[in-house]
DNA sequence: GCAACAATGAAACTATTGTTTCACAATTAT
DNA sequence: ATAATTGTGAAACAATAGTTTCATTGTTGC
C-alpha cells in the first residue's frame, strides 16, 4: 500500500529515535492507516506527541503529512479483482416416482419459458425499476413463494416489502402504497375472495401489478394486471406445482439485475459482506 | 466499503437533489473513497460547493460528517479481510436471458433427480409417517421455502410446524419437541450460525433429521442428519437456485402421499371441502 | 405571471488538524 | 560534574476541514 513510505522507514529504521520508532513500528504494522487515519490519530496510537509524529514525516523527506498522505493515496490507486465458480456431478440412479416427477416438471419448465414473452418479463422488470416501493402478494400456499421473492429482491433494491406481513394489517399496509409502486401477486388457484378487495384497492392506488400465475388463470388476471407472467404448473398430487412459479421469480429477477445494473449487484455484494459480518458460514 | 452508506443512498436516491445526487452517484461509484478523502475533496469532486455536501450527509441521517467517515472505517475493519462470493452476472445478453435460465434449471433438475436415491427418499418418507409431529426449518431466504413445504405436508398429515416461527422462540418450540419428531431442514449457504445449537439440541431430543441441501454442504449435512437430499443449485446470480429445493420438496411430498395413501387423500379432500366454504374459487 | 418554497454557493464562522516554538529532560562528550 | 547536544511534549500558532447563515436562483403550484 504505502510502499514508498515503508521502505525509507526500513531503510531507517535503526538510526530512528524512540518515539519515531513507535510511529515507524505503528504504520509497517497497519500500512492502510496513513491512508485513512490523520497524523494527529497516528500520534495517539502511537504514543506520541502530534509534534513528534510531525517531527517524524520532515526526517523522512516529506515536506509534510499531506505528501505522505498524497503519495500513499497515489500509489494505492492500482488493486481490484475477483472470481466465483459453481456446483458438480456425479453418478446416477433412479426410482419410478422421481422419474415421473422430474419429468413432469421439466415439461412445466420447457414449456413455461418457451412461451414466455422476453417483452414481458423486461417491461415487468422495468416498471421494479421505476417503483418508489415493491409490495410482494401471496396468500396460502403462495405465501412461501412471496416471502421468497420478496428475499430475493431485497437484495437487488430497496423497499421491497410483504404485503399483510401481519394478519388483518392490510388496511395500514394498502394505506403505505402510492402511484407506480408495483405489486407482484403470486397466485393460483384456489383463488382466496380476500384477493378481490385487494386489487380494486390497488387499482385506486394506480399501482402497477405483475402477476404471476397459472395458464388457466392467465385471462381474468390480464383484467386487473399490467403485466401477466403465466406458468405451467401441471401436478400428479398436492395442488399446482410451485416449481416453475419460483423459477419464474428468478428470472423477473434475474432480469430486474440485469436492467438495474451496477446498483443492484452492489447492494447484493454488501447484503454479502454484512452476512459474513454476521458469521454466516459459507 | 462504506455500506450503510450505500444502502442508505440507494433507498433515498430517487429523492434526492440534484447536487445530492451528483454526491450520491460519486460516492456510488468509488465507495472507497469516503474512506481517505475529506467531504471538502468529495464536494469538490462531485462538483459541488462543501456547503451541499455537508447537508447531503445531514439529510442521509448522520450527525455529521465524521459520523460518516468512523462509520466507513469501522465497516472497513470488520469486512476487509474478506471478498466477496458473488457471481459476476454481468452480461447474460437481455434477450438471451430466458433461455440461459430455462437451460440451467433444465440442467439442475435433470441432474438432481438422476443422481437422487429413491431408497433415501422413502426413507425419509416413512420417518415421516412415523413422527408424532413435523417441525420444518428454513432460515433466511429458505423461510420461504419452510413455510411452503410445511404448508404442503399439513395438507397431507396433522401436526406440521415451523421451528421458530416467531423471532427468538426456538427455545419454546424447542421444547415442544420430542423422541421420533421429524425435523424436515432447509440450507443452502450461507449457513446461518444459529443453526448449529438448534442441530445440537435436536440430537439431544433424538429428533430424526431430514435435510434438503445443495451438493457441496452435502457431507457436511450427513454428519446430522438421518437422510440428506441433496440438490444442484447452480445459478447465474442472485445466489442460489432454490428451484430444484421446491421440486424436491414436492418430491418428497409426492413420496409420503403415496406412502401414506388413504390417510393422507382423505385429509386433503376435507381440506379441499374447508377452502370452498370459504368461498375460494377454482 | 407570481407567490411560496426548495436548492444552492459564497462567505462567515467553528472545530480540527498539522507545524513550529520553547522550555526542559535525557543523553553524550569532555 | 558540567556543558553541549538531542529528543520530547505542551502550547502557541497556522492552515484546513466542516458547518451554518444568508442572499440568490430555480421550481412548483395556483
Amino acid at each position: 500500500m504505502a510502499s514508498r513510505l515503508v521502505l525509507r522507514i526500513q531503510e531507517r529504521y535503526a538510526r530512528l529515535t524512540a518515539g519515531e520508532q513507535k510511529l515507524a513500528q505503528l504504520i509497517l504494522d497497519r500500512q492502510d492507516d496513513i491512508l485513512t487515519h490523520s497524523a494527529t490519530e497516528i500520534a495517539e496510537m502511537a504514543g506520541v506527541s502530534k509534534a513528534t509524529a510531525a517531527r517524524f514525516f520532515q526526517h523522512l523527506g516529506y515536506a509534510d503529512f499531506n505528501e505522505v498522505k498524497l503519495q500513499a493515496r497515489e500509489e494505492r490507486n492500482r488493486t481490484e479483482p475477483y472470481g466465483y465458480s459453481v456446483t458438480q456431478s456425479e453418478q446416477v440412479a433412479l426410482g419410478r416416482t422421481i422419474g415421473a416427477h422430474l419429468e413432469l416438471e421439466l415439461k412445466n419448465l420447457t414449456k413455461t419459458f418457451e412461451e414466455m414473452r422476453s417483452d414481458k418479463v423486461r417491461q415487468a422488470a422495468e416498471m421494479i425499476g421505476a417503483a418508489p416501493k415493491v409490495w410482494v402478494l401471496g396468500l396460502g400456499v403462495e405465501e412461501g413463494v412471496a416471502r421468497y421473492a420478496r428475499l430475493v429482491f431485497s437484495r437487488l433494491r430497496h423497499s421491497v416489502m410483504i404485503l399483510g406481513i401481519n394478519q388483518g394489517s392490510w388496511a395500514e399496509d394498502l394505506a403505505m402504497t402510492g402511484p407506480k409502486d408495483v405489486l407482484l401477486l403470486v397466485t393460483l388457484p384456489p383463488h382466496q375472495p380476500i384477493l378481490k378487495p385487494i386489487l380494486s384497492h390497488a387499482a385506486t392506488s394506480r399501482l402497477n401489478i405483475i402477476t404471476i400465475t397459472d395458464r388457466n388463470s392467465m385471462l381474468e388476471a390480464q383484467r386487473y394486471s399490467n403485466v401477466v407472467l403465466p406458468c405451467h404448473v401441471a401436478s400428479f398430487a398436492l395442488g399446482p406445482s410451485h416449481t416453475t412459479i419460483l423459477s419464474t421469480v428468478r428470472l423477473l429477477a434475474l432480469t430486474y439485475a440485469a436492467h438495474a445494473g451496477r446498483s443492484a449487484q452492489q447492494r447484493t455484494e454488501i447484503i454479502a459482506a454484512i452476512h459474513e459480518e454476521l458469521g454466516d458460514l459459507y
